[in-house]
DNA sequence: ACAAATTTGTTCGTATGTATG
DNA sequence: ACATACATACGAACAAATTTG
């Protein structure tokens, strides 16, 4: 294990390279060798400071490092565990959450956390190109990605278009499946706007992420075949798991 | 400054118009009027309760309009700051910073801060189809619109296909411009992979931002007519500043 | 790592004027 | 004339986030 292969607690000191570049050094190499495969905990700090003979801090700037390289993932009280691959995200006219997770053979899964109904209004009605006032079902979506939060998206829906949306989703939480049992075989996503922010307390518990990492924030209208607006979803991306692609053909 | 400008502290009341109106309405003026300029920091809500001779309630009421018309932006434990305009930045195979900020009739600027030759390596060499230490001319190019800072890319280009470039970006900082210079008159934007990041402190400060602000990170691939590689740039985005657009057709 | 200061956010309560039926 | 609802305005206290030392 760790602990045997990288005991050779003597790291060269003074000469030009900081200790935690070295110890990042190689717990990089082990991780990029497989020997720490893909969610596995790494030592924990103590442990890592005892072996390499250096403070904790120095252990803690190396973590550093990397998680902010994504290697690792430092979750408080839990421990640090090696990054899962980063989840490719192509943004064209069929995105679908589900079909694409597959497709990179992973496990997709979902979880609706919340649904109320609301007047429709400002932006989102102008997006969706109905009144004001019209009741819009709106559903806060976790989406997983083996298991793991990826993305956290608040999707809104005209109910005067989808009014089963809430006991649909209620037993299945694809939105795709819903719009399928309300008839409509085939939408596309027309235009996705994706700017970065910080997440509040309660994304950033929800998607398992530091406070301190950003999220990607999108906000996408899906059309129907006739290109009427059926639904726009606000989405929240944990940016260190995530990666949008935008292909140009 | 504000406090002299609108301490004529007296707002008529019980005039039919509601106070936190009248305060909305004088603070928008000095926004539109360009005497507080976008990224701004307005007063306190304290001190302008003071300057207005009302209760804080009332600033917060006049500042939640603003907010909601997108004029002021209000963080927590921050302050209020005058929204600044956002840049719309289109992800099309034809994707170009000038011409693109030009038509949001906005004036784009660019200025080289640095180059430097390297060999190319690892992904860099693998996006550009190139052997391993190949000679490349690395340029870090800040892009600016209307004078503020948006963008800080990296832009790896091959120098056996661009032996002139340093030369010209150092004589004319558009990317394009160079290509032009090359006897390409046409190159198309290919892939573009896109997360998001903390800036570094270096990062933070060229984009003029704060380092607890994210930035979008992007990855893009650029094709001559042939489609071989002609370019791979990494680009900063001051997240606050923009919003990139996915258009699908 | 910790504490202090600053600033916005939230939640009580109170009071007043206006429109409605 | 009265009751009710609603928006406006003020006050106090505390919570939460950020910055600074």
């Amino acid at each position: 294990m760790l602990e045997t292969s990288m005991t050779p607690a003597t790291l060269p000191r003074g000469e030009g390279v900081a200790l935690w570049r070295q110890i990042a050094a190689r717990l990089e190499a082990h991780i990029t060798a497989g020997e720490l495969v893909a969610g596995a905990r790494l030592p924990t700090e103590a442990a890592l400071s005892g072996a390499f003979g250096v403070n904790r801090h120095t252990i803690r700037r190396a973590m550093e490092e990397l998680a902010g390289r994504g290697l690792v993932r430092v979750e408080q009280g839990r421990g640090a565990f090696v990054a899962e691959d980063v989840v490719e995200y192509p943004l064209g006219s069929r995105t679908r959450f589900t079909e694409n997770i597959r497709a990179q053979a992973r496990e997709p899964s979902g979880r609706i956390l919340r649904m109320r109904e609301v007047e429709a209004e400002g932006r989102i009605a102008e997006l969706l190109r109905i009144r004001r006032g019209r009741p819009l079902l709106v559903a806060l979506r976790l989406g997983m990605v083996n298991r793991r939060p990826v993305v956290l998206g608040h999707h809104h829906l005209p109910l005067h278009r989808f009014p089963r949306a809430r006991a649909l989703l209620q037993a299945n939480p694809s939105i795709t499946a819903m719009f399928a049992e309300h008839g409509l075989q085939d939408y596309s996503r027309r235009i996705t706007r994706i700017t970065a922010a910080m997440p509040t307390a309660e994304e950033a518990g929800l998607l398992e992420q530091g406070r301190s990492r950003p999220v990607l924030l999108t906000e996408a209208v899906n059309i129907d075949a006739d290109g009427a607006p059926i639904e726009v979803s606000i989405a929240r991306y944990a940016a260190a798991r995530t990666q949008l692609v935008v292909e140009t053909p």
